[in-house]
DNA sequence: TGTCAACACGAAAACGTTTTCGCTAGGAAT
DNA sequence: ATTCCTAGCGAAAACGTTTTCGTGTTGACA
């Protein structure tokens, strides 16, 4: 197999020195006009292309930012990625992806992997397993060794670094909120076991909305879904759940979901009951994905504008990188740096669909 | 900054020498007991990891493969990349992933700055854009650079190297077939324009199967949908060239269309038009996402296996990769190795669902 | 003719490892 | 007492760059 071509290779076919092959590739005044033309040329045709592993060795950098995510198959994170891209290859960074499937042992393998100088920072979201276990100790020993870490989504206090989140709250207070401007009575909340911070969070924003208005929170009409089980393959456990919640509570009028699946499953099993959507039931789910977009009647649902997400952490995350070089040239070093760690919090959006009723003749 | 601790600060904390400290760390013999047991203490209290970019310039190998495809917020990539991950890991392999957004100059970008040291090889679909214009000069130079490629899914005979693809022929065959066998008379084709080799593939093999029925094709139940402005975001636009093509051909009763979305778009709009599914039209979709399974009525489709074509890439370039590695060992050199690329096909599967009748009831 | 600057280039260090080889000291064997 | 082996460790090269600091050869100028 051919082997890439070097400073070396190139320098001893020409009988010049490395350090000349170096510089008439970086257009450097010092090197003589011919022999600059001869080199480059000659670089062409072997295509030669410099290591970028020896000059990360060099640079101690690497321009390359790690993510680690719960879960690839997913809507929302893949969003989220595909954000972070963007800017990173804007600002000169590459991208390079571990998954943790929702794993305690695999979020920490892959980190220890990644941080062994394969990167310069982090983005990532924290497992499942790893929520439940509230162990964090890799997250903090990579910081401890100047790896930067920005946390999104599912984030947690007791690590010290930037983080991006959505307002889980407030957008379920808004969607909750537009339940009962649409004159929903009882609504019901299809939600997950609460480890998970953000299912804790949207069942509080369901319960504030309720309070604002002065309606009494009816546990009966509170439906908590054990999502340690593999969902999508167990889809029949989901509708059965959903189905008899519906059945003893003939009642609801309305529904709030704390994701696509949920949502769009309930009102599947809605209409096998034989009610209409929006007419006789309105829902409203969470996470703005292609279910949400293409199910009929389509969703109403709160967006989280993933990308948008993954832009910030991205710029977060390279702005303390870019800041830790200039501290370098800088004689005044802020010992009080680590504490000034941002927060950003990306305000969701209501994407009105078919699912609610409009309201448009009233603001007439 | 902290920075990451190295051999040689241990060695000189320890007052020994950075050979000392290396084969102490890695359980040498050479090493007496005591020596050891005192650096692999100090090495775990100062949390010592190995720097990965020093050992890539030594070894020449990054044991890192880079992923390039044209979009990440799809089903069926998201799953190609976690079968890729998971063989990956187990073979002791990292992924790193480039996107390139059906964009020509964004796959050249991104191959040039991966193929500079980062990674050992490619696995990678093709981005529209590079198949319309047919320039392929950036996979053979990687290539000529001694960096082993895999393309899956969108693939060209103009590359040599390993390929894994899906028999979407065989699939859209299959496919059809099965709306012939449910007594549909008049199939409808909704498809793309050709130029993506899939999209074509998938129109041969509607064309094929009824041709093995004796049906004669009838070019009004073909309709084309250009796919080169963003479908997602121009909905409406589908929906109407569907609806008119329904509404001009009344006698459909059956639909095969070559992707989820057309599929799902199509049923919506057959109930619209008042038809029921799968009573009096029955649909067939390609690539089994999200949307399939939730879509109401559920829809068959023709499943991709899209983790197992991730799975069978990896391991079919971390193979090739080992070999390269036996392979200067051995005083046998294969001169015609490059000839033997492997084609790997991957079998399609029909997942029967409510948009299909059933048949149950015929094989008793 | 001697001095000096400018020009064109080379040598070497550095980044963090691993690994080969060599060296020293001590004990065993002769 | 001399030789030899071996245990235990260190020196140095190598991976591919960039960059700093020489160094030698011009030519011009005094």
């Amino acid at each position: 197999m051919k082997r890439k071509i070097t400073l070396k290779q190139i320098a001893k076919e020409l009988d010049v020195s490395v350090s000349t092959v170096s510089k008439a590739l970086s257009g450097s005044k010092e090197i003589s006009e011919d022999t600059t033309q001869k080199i480059q040329a000659f670089a062409k045709l072997y295509n030669y292309r410099p290591n970028n592993i020896a000059l990360s060795l060099k640079n101690r950098k690497t321009k390359t930012i790690g993510i680690l995510i719960p879960e690839i198959v997913h809507h929302f994170f893949s969003t989220v990625i595909r954000g972070i891209e963007r800017v990173a290859n804007r600002r000169g960074y590459n991208v390079i992806v571990g998954l943790s499937n929702e794993s305690f042992t695999k979020e920490v393998i892959n980190m220890e992997l990644l941080a062994g100088g394969s990167i310069d920072g982090f983005i990532l979201s924290i497992s499942k397993e790893t929520l439940l276990k509230q162990d964090y100790h890799h997250f903090n020993a990579t910081i401890d060794q100047g790896m930067p870490i920005v946390m999104f989504d599912r984030v947690v206090a007791e690590v010290d670094c930037d983080k991006v989140i959505v307002d889980d709250m407030k957008g379920a207070v808004k969607a909750v909120k537009k339940l009962i401007e649409n004159d929903c009575k009882n609504i019901a909340l299809i939600t997950t076991m609460d480890y998970v911070s953000v299912g804790r969070l949207r069942t509080q924003g369901y319960l504030q909305a309720l309070q604002e208005n002065e309606i009494e929170a009816e546990p009966n009409l509170i439906l908590k879904i054990d999502d340690s089980l593999d969902v999508e393959n167990h889809l029949e456990i989901l509708e059965n759940e959903i189905e008899t919640f519906f059945r003893m509570n003939k009642n609801i009028d309305g529904v709030f979901a704390v994701n696509e699946l949920y949502a769009v499953t309930a009102m599947k099993v809605a209409r096998k009951l034989g009610l209409n959507i929006p007419d006789d039931i309105q829902v409203i789910g969470f996470t703005d994905g292609v279910l949400s977009k293409h199910a009929t009647p389509s969703l109403t649902t709160v967006s989280q504008h993933g990308q948008k997400i993954g832009e910030q952490s991205a710029n977060l995350l390279i702005d303390r990188l870019e800041a830790e070089d200039a501290e370098q040239d800088s004689y005044i070093v802020n010992t009080d740096r680590k504490k000034d760690f941002i927060k950003m919090v990306i305000e969701t959006e209501i994407i009105e669909r078919e699912s609610t009723k409009s309201k448009i003749y009233l603001e007439e």
